[in-house]
DNA sequence: TTGAACCAATCGAAACTTTCGATCCGTCAC
DNA sequence: GTGACGGATCGAAAGTTTCGATTGGTTCAA
């Protein structure tokens, strides 16, 4: 019979490549390991893994089937929290959003939404867009909080707050000739990256770029620089006179949205939700 | 052990409100229905059903869990479709290619690799370079035919077909004084651009460019102009004169590769589909 | 080349689980 | 009260899962 605890020990030997290793950490001996895949295997009729020199690595069939086992195996412990609430909870309440919006506007709602629904328990999930918009569409999360959403059908997008990118730097100064050499390159989205270059046909590739805003802010703080940076974020710098902002380079847009299903199982508590977030990310904007 | 076969009798349960039917639809003995909610019901430590009068109906638990349950089976079925090979087969073999090596070369290596292997699925994608190389290092293609490989560690790049683009216009003439004016651009790539403007500095932006050849080729036979193609393509059209050679004009290489692991999972499938693809090649050259 | 270290497969025995039909028990309708 | 219905429970048989021990292959270093 097919069961979640064969999917657990697929998914620990897809991510440790051992089945010794896999065994420890589920706290089961070598052969259970062994056992488990073969039924799983058996199963499915078909190759999960190739046995090679030192320790195993998935096959193509493997890969394919990962992100469905990561699936059943989060809905089952999901569905157990769900079941397992406290005593006096109704619902529980799933919400998942990027890390960068986790602090400005998700860690404020958490509190109003306790307030607002006690009986509601709450899960936050940070994960990056494209997982997100699959745990919604599974049916793992309730709402998810993004800046790239893809338009599915059953799902509704909605704006939540727009975000200004600024160019900052350390010292005073405009854009006039040519590029900055002590710009740093912090990616913000393919949208930013193709409004950038519209602005700057002369942008080079920059020395020094970063995957997260926060890294980047930090760098030219210590190191001096320049770089795009959202302005509620770097405000604070601007009133101590530790950032100025570059005169003439233009501002982006970066819009963050909110989506939940169209059709949701608990519709109350996704309104209730929505209604929350809307307002705090209102609250946000008029700072 | 948390099995999917309760989770399926759980919601077949929940849709009939009756273990009797349920027994009945799931081709079990009613005991068995019992004894498997009785199991899912222990795992998780609460009452799934309220056993009445006539049948049962969810608890508030079991209907907080319903959604879970029946994301954990569809992910199950669907990681199980996604691994499933069609009945009677050995084996899948994944191809990648870009669009416009399709009619030329997979077309036909279709039905020989078929005849040659008929007890290995095929799958064939199409995709635009970078993402068949992803899916080819995902493991999730075998091999693919692509006009621009990357080099990457643990694959085998080899050169199969090398396809010749000359000038060709819808009247006579001859590249002597200055760029044309009715020339259409059709990107067929980076090595093409570079080599174009090596070859034509004086070259300008062409009124018409178009990212697919086919429909450049349409564009000039419709409203004349002129253009670089593919011999093989345009010699039909020049046999009927309804196109020209430029006389002068350059003519610049675009080769082929074909790209697999060097390791791969199934060394025989990938040996024969690279040996038809080879032929099949080598046949279209001839011509 | 030898041996130690490591990796996964396999084996038989023991523990556990799943399934079945038979039977039991409560409720409802008449 | 009786029959119909719905679910729980039971013991026996079949099936599965687990374990430690062992085997057999590969890698690495002395």
């Amino acid at each position: 019979m097919a069961n979640i605890e064969q999917l657990r020990t697929f998914l620990e030997i897809a991510a440790t490549g051992n089945f010794n290793q896999a065994a420890d950490n589920l706290n089961v001996s070598q052969s259970t390991v062994s056992a488990r895949i073969r039924g799983l295997e058996d199963r499915l009729d078909r190759q999960l893994f190739r046995r090679g020199r030192s320790g195993v690595e998935l096959t193509g069939a493997g890969r394919r089937f990962e992100r469905y086992a990561a699936s059943v195996v989060q809905g089952w412990e999901r569905g157990r929290q769900q079941v397992a609430l406290p005593e006096g909870y109704r619902a529980l309440f799933g919400l998942g959003t990027q890390v960068s919006l986790w602090e400005r506007l998700v860690a404020r709602w958490l509190p109003w939404m306790r307030a607002q629904a006690p009986d509601v328990a709450l899960h936050v999930e940070t994960d990056y867009s494209p997982s997100l918009m699959r745990q919604l569409s599974d049916g793992l999360l309730d709402l998810v909080v993004l800046y790239y959403p893809r338009t599915m059908s059953g799902f509704v997008v909605e704006t939540l707050l727009e975000e200004r990118l600024v160019m900052v730097s350390t010292r005073k100064r405009k854009i006039s000739s040519g590029w900055m050499d002590d710009y740093i390159y912090v990616d913000w989205g393919a949208d930013y990256r193709a409004e950038l270059v519209k602005a700057f046909p002369e942008i080079e590739v920059s020395a020094v770029s970063v995957g997260l805003g926060a890294i980047g802010l930090q760098y030219i703080l210590d190191n001096g620089g320049a770089g795009y940076f959202p302005l509620r974020v770097v405000r604070p710098y601007l009133a101590e006179r530790r950032l100025y902002r570059v005169t003439g380079a233009p501002t982006f847009r970066r819009p963050a949205y909110m989506m939940h299903s169209s059709d949701p199982a608990d519709p109350d508590t996704v309104a209730l939700a929505r209604e929350g977030l809307l307002r705090i990310a209102s609250l946000e904007s008029e700072r």
